[in-house]
DNA sequence: TCCATTCTGTAATGATCGATACACAAAGGT
DNA sequence: ACCTTTGTGTATCGATCATTACAGAATGGA
């Protein structure tokens, strides 16, 4: 039903991709329709009639982002034996992707919508609750350790998975800043240090 | 001289703070003119006679909020006796004021600048060469308590200062997405958990 | 008192923002 | 071949952005 009418003439996910890219680098008020239309090749008629408005384009891309970039970070939390392997490896995977040469330095969701004032409702919304998700995986990966013996029971996993998400948070300005893999890697390890001590620490 | 014309009808200092307030909480980008002259009480034309430019004002703003806020944060890196001390108090001087009510959540230089282009290329540069002074005065205080003694010969301090740092500039963007005090001394704490391990390390 | 100087408020500047109106092109269905 | 439907390119929309012309108001100095 939908395959009639003239054919869209670029490839929707192509287009998408590069769009990512472009709001990766430059935040949601830094990339123009200028800027977003040049990257991806198109007039802005056909980005309104492929994705709808700035706003919802920038959603796609996030989930993009998320689903592409993201789940290479993120990989680890559900492939390692351990939790420590996993966290370990979790921000191994962060400093890696964060230095990446040939892409933005840092990470789209975390840099994305830190000052509501400039961006819509709903892009704001949207950033945080990501955020909050991923915090939730590496809390969920941490009960889970708990519920098979590997960690005390007691120990605080919201606590622990909030310093360890706070942790990559801040590696992404570092990113930003222009760290190295190697001081990247620095963080992570730093952040591996409190390991032994806050998995013996106990809800009290 | 220049006491000669009509007087200023506004407190420079105050509007300045007004100002900084705005930048603080909205970002260079999201800080429009109609928001900066509204939140300052006065006009354009007042604004840019004081001050120059947004631009100008920015970099006003950003060096009045480090030596206000700023430094009640750093004040303890001087003051405390060990470099074991001083970073924890820094970390919980920041617990402290990046959920102070009353005022916007997290850093105004952690958070400002991360989309370079959202922002004049002065401003950027301005806010990465702050970040990377507040890691220095973190190592100058590390390599004070080495010669001191208090850490080993060999300890990397500049590791350590960048683990520090990034700790807390993840801790700008945990209190934007509303992480209570409990929240933000919970992740200084768990970064003072890898203290020991940390100093125990020494460059290879 | 009159001038030079500086500030204030109104109102407007050009630039850029996100978003579209419109006419034409390219496809499928009949 | 014709109609319907949808995408494309040009050119433009009103809104908002940072910035400023301009005329009047308030001061000190002559």
């Amino acid at each position: 039903m939908s395959d009639k009418g003239r054919p869209r003439s670029f490839d929707r996910a192509d287009a998408l991709m590069r769009a990512m890219k472009v709001f990766w680098e430059k935040g949601y008020e830094g990339a123009s329709l200028t800027a977003l239309t040049a990257a991806m090749g198109i007039n802005a008629p056909s980005l309104y009639a492929a994705f709808g408005c700035k706003e919802a384009l920038y959603l796609e891309a996030m989930e993009l982002y998320a689903q592409t970039v993201g789940t290479d970070i993120w990989a680890a939390l559900e492939t390692a034996p351990t939790a420590r392997e996993a966290v370990s490896r979790f921000l191994l995977a962060t400093a890696e992707a964060y230095s990446q040469p040939g892409t933005p330095h840092g990470c789209l969701i975390a840099l994305g919508g830190l000052h509501q004032a400039a961006v819509p409702e709903a892009v704001c919304d949207a950033l945080t609750r990501h955020r909050m998700e991923n915090t939730d995986k590496l809390r969920q990966r941490l009960e889970a350790a708990i519920a098979e013996g590997e960690l005390r029971d007691g120990v605080d996993a919201g606590a622990v998975a909030t310093f360890y998400a706070t942790v990559q948070h801040g590696m992404s300005i570092l990113a930003r800043d222009g760290g190295s893999y190697e001081a990247l890697k620095n963080v992570a390890d730093g952040a591996m240090a409190a390991w032994g001590v806050l998995t013996q620490n106990t809800v009290p």
